[in-house]
DNA sequence: CTTGAAATTGATAAACCGTATCAAAAAGAA
DNA sequence: TTCTTTTTGATACGGTTTATCAATTTCAAG
């Protein structure tokens, strides 16, 4: 059974609203989502090869897209891929990318963050999400 | 003649330490890069067709990823496509975008910036280029 | 518990973007 | 001009994601 009941509430309820149906793969494939902070559709794919080898990768990346949909996910594409970022996972973090070596350095900063909400009040705007990237380089091929 | 004269010293420079060589084609496409604050390749290969109808994507391709070498181009991927960014271009915008509507909304915030930079020392990085983009309704898709 | 319309799945073909390949052309030093 | 090296343009190719479609599953109504 499932622990993240909370998540599963939110996509059932976007399912009902779009007239959309609660399948098996569905369930298995947001229980996985879920526990990652963020994930590849390949990857996924050979991970729950284990669970359910006839799971087609199709179906993963409709997903996916699916969760992106309902804002439980949150698709980022980084070098030839697409991550997909667990939005609950998050107090939210953004990211540092190295455009030498492509490390990534995850923050979290409030200040930023209630600046965003000024700057959104200030146009009317309701955030739901974010994304923030800031790209440059690290200490290490700075030189 | 080109206007572009700096930018044009620092690919002749890279180039020069390099063993390659000043091109037509490179001369032709740095010019117009300058132009823009961005683009794709496949944008620029449509736009020059018509100063150079033999011009190939390959080369165009080629080129950006030159420019980037040389620190005049920074390469984002962006949707699933590569946004080739004008490094030299300032007035670095955000966007505020409606998932209700679709509309963009434009905004410079120089606190973010700077809150921006300090989260880049404390990391040991020297900020290139950087994307915000605030989701959320706006006012008249939140009714 | 059936039934049946509508949605979903899995397998795979196709589309898409960017890179690799290679013969012909161009650059640039001698 | 000559000669070597690099670049170009055309296109084949590779990896990632989406489209297609027959078979299967969901789920609401009977």
């Amino acid at each position: 059974m499932s622990k993240h009941v909370k998540e599963m509430g939110i996509l059932k309820e976007h399912l009902g609203k779009h007239q959309l149906k609660f399948t098996r793969q569905r369930e298995l494939i947001l229980d996985a989502f879920l526990k990652q902070e963020h994930i590849t559709a390949e990857e996924m794919y050979h991970q729950l090869a284990r669970k359910d080898p006839h799971l087609g990768l199709a179906t993963i990346y409709r997903t996916l897209n699916l969760f992106c949909e309902a804002g439980l996910a949150q698709a980022r594409h980084f070098g030839t891929q697409t991550q997909y970022d667990n939005v609950s996972h998050k107090g939210h973090h953004d990211h540092l990318i190295c455009t030498g070596c492509g490390k990534i350095v995850e923050f979290e900063n409030c200040d930023i963050e209630r600046l965003q909400e000024e700057v959104a009040t200030r146009n009317g705007f309701t955030i739901q999400t974010h994304r923030l990237e800031l790209y440059g380089l690290c200490s290490r091929c700075r030189h």
